[in-house]
RNA sequence: GGGGAGAUACCAAAGUGGCCAACUGGGGCAGACUGUAAAUCUGCUGGCGCACGCCUUCGUAGGUUCGAAUCCUGCUCUCCCCA
């Protein structure tokens, strides 16, 4: 997979580039809407291409694996074929489910083992098997299966789960290396950064995941309930060591400011649910700020939902119309909100890619900042 | 015309002498949501101070009682069955 930096911002850590694979060129910052199991929630994959102008999107591979199951994965002939998305797709290890479906497992050396959420069955992933399940999804770009540390902890927990992240490193990196992609094209394999909110952590596990010549390495553990500071101070230890002409993705983030001050940081790719889960739930991001759609204010105002929006249907449909479809819990209400919502953040980097290039980003990012965070 | 049942907060519906400002559900209002067990979850929902408290409420007018949404009487209205 190749990396070209095209520009670099001269104010903050920004960079624009291109990132190739063999489903195509992803325009570097970018976000990536998240489809867990084969499904951008609401949004089908023509509005994903044309309207939202999704370049990259998640799979996950613990959700895949339970259901459809690999078998019919393989008879469908990977994941692109099974839900027909010719574009670059990323699949999430699992590692976030180690933490997030905590309850249901157990963290040993071999691996994690673990009930499945949907009928109790008991399973086990281990760094290896975990390569195999993606090998089998064929996703462009594979994650390492680690454990996302969860927050608060203390710091021996932090360390000693960062080591076992490492130790599950070198036997994933191992299989991957062993092994090759089913379906035709090449498939890559990032490391994953952990360490909590411990600069020396984080400074050691970013030394250790730098060590392995990758494609890209990704930063994990993070936005798990940390102070954002604390975040974004850790983005910046980790990033003065990963090599910079590698793209740095930072897992499951975040806000469309935490992704501003992100690229400012230098990171090149970004995930998270937040513009489809919580635009169901009735929030809606936009350049001026947030809107929380369900407010009573909305409900008699006829006003497109964002004038100059980037998605159809922020001039289509009003607010009153939309305030009105996500009260009654309507299909189309939460269809409306996450084609919104995933424009808005495409556009976002977008701008931000576009202002790199032109070298306008960081007062525009600045800028940028106040407005967003604003409540409208 | 005869017989029966019932009227509780925005709606539905518990409560049948004190633990009732009143269960619960819906609706409404607000908040949360960051590598998706989420079209989910939480809080509030008579008024005022909003912690303690105080005031006004269970069709309506009276009555019994230390005390009533709960018991008694009149009135008004609704529903069901038989003619």
């Amino acid at each position: 997979m190749k990396f070209e930096i095209y520009a670099k911002e001269p104010n903050s850590k920004a960079r624009a580039g291109e990132l190739t694979t063999d489903h195509g060129k992803i325009q570097t910052p970018i976000f990536m809407p998240v489809g867990t199991v084969g499904s951008v929630k609401g949004v089908n994959q023509r509005d994903l291409i044309e309207d939202v102008k999704a370049q990259i999107i998640l799979g996950n591979t613990y959700h895949l694996y339970l259901r459809p199951g690999m078998e019919t994965m393989q008879m469908a002939g990977g994941l692109h074929q099974f839900i027909n998305w010719d574009r670059p797709i990323l699949t999430d290890s699992g590692g976030y489910q180690v933490f997030s479906l905590a309850d249901n497992r157990k963290l040993k050396e071999d691996g994690a083992h673990f009930s499945s959420h949907i009928d109790g069955s008991k399973h086990i992933f281990t760094p290896e098997n975990i390569v195999d399940i993606q090998r089998k999804i064929g996703a462009d770009i594979i994650m390492a299966f680690d454990e996302c540390t969860p927050y608060p902890c203390d710091y021996d927990y932090a360390k000693k789960s960062m080591q076992l992240t490492h130790r599950w490193l070198e036997r994933g990196l191992k299989r991957f290396d062993e092994t090759e992609p089913l379906y035709g094209h090449k498939q890559t394999f990032f490391p994953i950064v952990q360490g909590s909110v411990f600069k020396d952590l984080r400074i050691e596990s970013a030394k250790t995941i730098a060590s392995h010549d990758r494609d890209g390495y990704a930063i994990g553990g993070l936005s798990v309930g940390e102070p954002v500071e604390d975040m974004y101070d850790m983005i910046e230890v980790v990033n003065e060591i990963l090599p910079e002409d590698k793209p740095r993705y930072l897992m499951g983030v975040g806000t469309p400011v935490n992704i501003l001050e992100g690229i400012a940081r230098g990171i090149d790719m970004f995930d998270c649910v937040m513009p489809t889960r919580n635009g169901r739930n009735g929030m809606l991001f936009t350049k001026n700020g947030i809107i929380n759609i369900k407010n009573v204010k909305w409900k008699n105002d006829f006003s497109a939902i964002e004038e100059d929006g980037a998605s159809f249907v922020d001039t289509k449909f009003s607010k009153a119309y939309l305030r009105h479809l996500i009260m009654s819990k309507e299909i189309l209400g939460a269809q409306i909100a996450s084609l919104h919502n995933l424009s808005f953040y495409l556009w976002l980097v977008g701008e931000a890619r576009q202002r790199i290039l032109d070298g306008s980003f960081y007062n525009w990012k600045n800028v940028m900042v106040q407005k967003l965070a604003v409540r409208l």
